[in-house]
DNA sequence: GGTTCCGGTTCG
DNA sequence: CGAACCGGAACC
């Protein structure tokens, strides 16, 4: 079986395929064997807000949300802001972690032969077919909550909502063109139809869970439980265990850790 | 100054 | 409609 697990992390001080050094206290995925590297121009998937060794902003999700609960349920806020156009619309970045953004480019699809770098005239300027980011792709921008917006979900929640109406709905309409993504972190959408099981007693979905752990690991964990000991914390969202479950514990659950040294 | 490629516009 | 085109900001 290839080696997936956590072992080896903990002397690694950088990249074993693109040599980048791992700057301290960051987030990264896959620290020991960046398999990503295979793209000069994208040798790490960097997580979240940080700082890379140049004190540089790293490139990063620009729709991420925070959450809040109170007497009201959640609430979903995005803080962060795309950039604007000349047009008054924003262009999103890509996200840097879904299976397009790590991937190459193929030099052989429709939009690298426009490539000049390939020869082409330069008139079709799209990204290679296989590097679209599947969260730009599909998505608009307005089917997450804005900047500002306060998307509150509780079981009462009808009245309750300003920006965006809510309704869960209790039949899960697999490709309804009226989606609404409630939230947004490294690797989990959240839906509004996501809580459907949850206000009817049911159980947590497993996007639930995945974001409630990168939450929890990117914004809480810190604050609350640096006085733990161990220096390097993993987690696995479920989908590894998923995976484990069905016999495909392969490199790509390298993909899927999130790996935080204190 | 070259490359990337989103997002809008125009074309067929 | 989808495909082709293009402006132009970001990043190197
Ligand atoms: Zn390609
Ligand atoms: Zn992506």
């Amino acid at each position: 079986m290839a080696q997936w697990g956590v072992s080896g992390h903990e002397n690694v001080s950088s990249c074993d395929r693109c040599k980048l050094p791992f700057p301290a206290n960051k987030f990264l995925y896959h620290t020991n064997g960046c398999q990503n590297s295979l793209s000069p121009s994208n040798p790490h998937v960097p997580l979240t807000t940080s700082t890379n060794n140049d004190n540089k902003e790293i490139d990063t999700c620009t729709q991420d949300t925070s959450i809040s609960a109170s007497n009201d349920g959640l609430a979903f806020t995005c803080e962060s802001e795309n950039i604007a156009t000349s047009g008054g619309t924003r262009k999103r970045k890509r996200c840097g972690c879904c299976q397009g953004c790590r991937s190459a480019e193929c030099g052989k699809c429709k939009y690298c032969l426009d490539k000049p770098k390939y020869g082409g005239s330069g008139k079709l300027r799209q990204c290679c077919i296989h590097k679209k980011c599947q969260e730009i792709k599909g998505f608009k921008e307005s089917d997450f909550a804005k900047k500002k917006d306060k998307t509150h979900v509780s079981p009462n929640t009808k009245e309750r909502s300003k920006s965006l109406p809510i309704l869960i709905e209790e039949e899960k309409s697999e490709q309804s063109s009226t989606r609404k993504y409630l939230a947004k972190a490294k690797g989990t959408l959240l839906d509004v139809a996501d809580f459907a099981t949850v206000y009817n007693g049911e159980w947590l979905n497993d996007q639930i869970i995945n974001y409630a752990l990168v939450y929890i690991f990117l914004e809480e964990f810190p604050e609350k439980l640096t006085s733990l000991e161990s220096t390097f914390f993993y987690l696995l969202p479920t989908t590894v265990f998923t995976k484990l479950m069905l016999g495909q514990a392969d490199d790509s659950l390298n993909c899927y850790f999130l790996v935080r040294k204190m």
